[in-house]
DNA sequence: CAATTAATTAAATGACTGTTCATTTAATTA
DNA sequence: TAATTAAATGAACAGTCATTTAATTAATTG
C-alpha cells in the first residue's frame, strides 16, 4: 500500500536520466539541429520510438535541460551570495562564483548560450527570463558600487553585459588538465573584472 | 576583342551575390543545420539546383561567408594598426576597433563564432587559423605591455581570451538605435579594457 | 500464479533533406 | 540573324527527419 512505491515494470527514471545525459553531450557537440532523434536513441541504446515516453518533442528535450541548467544555476547563486555585503566583496564573490560554477559545466553552458534560438515561444520566454534574472543580480551589484562611488562606470547594463561575457568567455578556451588550475584562472578573471569598474583588488594577493 | 568583357548570358555576379546576402542572414537567424537549400532558393527567388552553379556544396557557402569575414577582420586591423605605438594606445586602439568593426556586422560576427562546428576539416582549419592570428595581434600588445609593466596581468592568453570576449559580446545585447550611440559603446568598452590590465585611461575623458 | 501496467520494440507515416541532371530560357557575340 | 553559352528550371534521387501506433516484453502487485 505505499502510495510512492514504484508500479508494475519500472525501471524508467534510470533512462530518464540517461537520455538527458546523451542529449546533453549531442546538442553541445553537434548543436540541436543537427542531432536526430534516432541519434539520441542509438547512444541511450533504445528505439527511437521509446524516447517519446520521456519527451512529448526533440524540442522539449531541449527545453528540459536548459531549465534546469537556469534554475541550476539561479539556486547556487542563492546559496553563495551574501545579503549586505559591500559591492566590491560582492562583485568578487559573483566573479568567482560564476567561474567556478560555468567551467565546471561546459556542455550546460554551451547550449544553454548557443540554442536559445532553437527554443520556440513558450520555451524561450522561460529561459530568457531566467537569463534576465541572473543578469539583474549582477546588475544591482554594479548599480551600488555606483551609487557609492566605489565603482567607476557609467552605465551599469554595459558593465554587466561585458562582464558577464568576459566570464562566460572562459569556457572557449579552457579545457580541464591544461596549463591553468581551476582556483588560478578564477583569480585572473576575478582581478580582471575587479579593476575593469575601477577598483582593484586588497592588496592585489594573487 | 574586350578580354574581359562578360560573355553572353550572363547576370550570374548578381545572383552570386544575392545568395550570399541571403544565405548569411538565414543562417544566422536559424542555424546552419537547420537552414534547407530549398529556403535559401526561396529566398534568393530561385529553383534549388541554380544554387549549385555558385556552390558545390551547402558547406561550401558556410564557408566562403566565414572566410570572407575573417579576411576583411584581419586586412581592416592591418590598415587600422600603427607599427611601434606603446602598447596602451595599442591596446585602446584594439579594442576601439574591434568594437566599431564587430557592432556593424552583426550576422557575419555571430556565424563565424557559432558554426565553426558546422565546418569540415578543410574549412574548419583555415577559419581556425585566421582567428588564431587574429589573437595572436591582441596577444602581442599585451606581451608587449607586460614586459615593459605597463599592463598588470600575470597572463597574456587569458588576458587575450577574456579581452576578446569582453568585446566580441557586445552583439548579443547591441541593436542599432538603442540607447547608447555606437561611439559611446566604443568609449565604455575601451575604458573597461584598460582597466581590466591594470592602467587607467589619461585622464579618463569620457 | 494471475493480473496489471510500465517500458520498449518494430514498423510505418508523410514530409523534408542535399544533390544531380536533362532540358529550357535568355543574353551576348560574330 | 544565327550561333554560342551562361543561367535557371523543375523533376527526380536515395535517404533521413520527427513522430505515431499496435504489439510485445518484463517487472511488480495482490
Amino acid at each position: 500500500m505505499n502510495v510512492l512505491a514504484r508500479t508494475a515494470g519500472s525501471r524508467g527514471a534510470e533512462t530518464a536520466k540517461i537520455i538527458r545525459q546523451k542529449s546533453l553531450s549531442l546538442f553541445a557537440r553537434h548543436g540541436f539541429a543537427a542531432v536526430s532523434m534516432r541519434m539520441i536513441a542509438d547512444a541511450v541504446g533504445v528505439q527511437p520510438g521509446a524516447l517519446y515516453q520521456y519527451h512529448p518533442t526533440k524540442q522539449n528535450i531541449l527545453a528540459d535541460l536548459m531549465q534546469s541548467h537556469m534554475e541550476t544555476l539561479l539556486q547556487a547563486w542563492e546559496n553563495e551570495t551574501q545579503q549586505g555585503e559591500p559591492p566590491q566583496a560582492a562583485l568578487e564573490r559573483f566573479a568567482r562564483f560564476h567561474i567556478r560554477f560555468h567551467i565546471t559545466r561546459p556542455d550546460e553552458v554551451f547550449i544553454s548560450y548557443m540554442e536559445l534560438r532553437s527554443l520556440e515561444n513558450e520555451g524561450f520566454k522561460i529561459i530568457e527570463a531566467q537569463r534576465k534574472r541572473y543578469e539583474g543580480e549582477l546588475k544591482a551589484i554594479l548599480e551600488a558600487g555606483i551609487a557609492q562611488k566605489t565603482f567607476a562606470i557609467d552605465d551599469a547594463h554595459v558593465g554587466a553585459m561585458a562582464i558577464l561575457a568576459m566570464l562566460t568567455g572562459v569556457n572557449t578556451w579552457y579545457r580541464s588538465g591544461g596549463r591553468l588550475s581551476q582556483s588560478k584562472i578564477e583569480d585572473i578573471y576575478a582581478k580582471m573584472v575587479l579593476r575593469s569598474v575601477g577598483c582593484a583588488m586588497e592588496e592585489d594577493n594573487v
